[in-house]
DNA sequence: AAAGTGATCATG
DNA sequence: ATGATCACTTTG
């Protein structure tokens, strides 16, 4: 069941990342370039959530880089990994607690390297206002997909108990 | 299986 | 100032 596509509200992104990654699912992430726009499902998503989360950024505290973890949900978090591919994250929850949800799969485009090369998402967005901007935002249909959770990945450096958690989801079938 | 690639952060 | 690290992708 789906209705009118409806760009996504602040009260959107306050909720907690773990509940906010399953709920992006099958929401269209926007954006426009030079006056088009391309919308395209979203189909993978993974939550990190605080510094007591010891696979997330802010695991250390507040720095330059993951500062803007800490502001009220509904920004961008980009930042530069293994010196080559840009990681496309949505900062949620309430102000002064770091967490976010990395974007890691949309239609056409699996990986979350790739998906930001295919939207020309680099450094210029971080930070952008995702209820505000002209240039990235998330709309909703309605459409609530079945999906699966299972274990994050590349986070070799987290603790056990952090590795299991299950906080990656995938729609059903597509391969997760 | 392993390289490529550079910003970031802890350490000195 | 320096070096280790890294929420990935591609190639062999």
């Amino acid at each position: 069941m789906t209705g009118p596509c409806l760009r996504l509200t602040a009260d959107d992104y306050r909720s907690a990342s773990p509940v906010l990654a399953p709920r992006l699912l099958g929401t269209f992430l926007c954006r426009r370039i030079r006056g088009r726009v391309s919308r395209r499902r979203i189909t993978e998503t993974e939550a990190y959530y605080g510094e007591g989360d010891t696979a997330c950024h802010a695991r250390r505290g507040k720095t330059a880089r993951t500062g803007i973890m800490y502001q009220y949900g509904g920004f961008a978090y980009v930042y530069l990994c293994y010196g080559i591919h840009w990681m496309l994250n949505v900062v949620s929850g309430p102000a002064d607690f770091p967490e976010a949800v990395l974007i890691r799969g949309i239609e056409d485009f699996n990986g979350p390297g790739r998906l930001t090369k295919a939207l020309q998402i680099s450094k210029a967005l971080n930070g952008e206002n995702l209820v505000l901007s002209e240039r990235l935002w998330i709309e909703d249909d309605g459409c609530r997909p079945p999906y699966d959770a299972s274990k994050r990945i590349g986070i070799d450096y987290a603790s056990e108990e952090d590795k299991n958690r299950l906080w990656r989801f995938t729609l059903s079938g597509d391969g997760g």
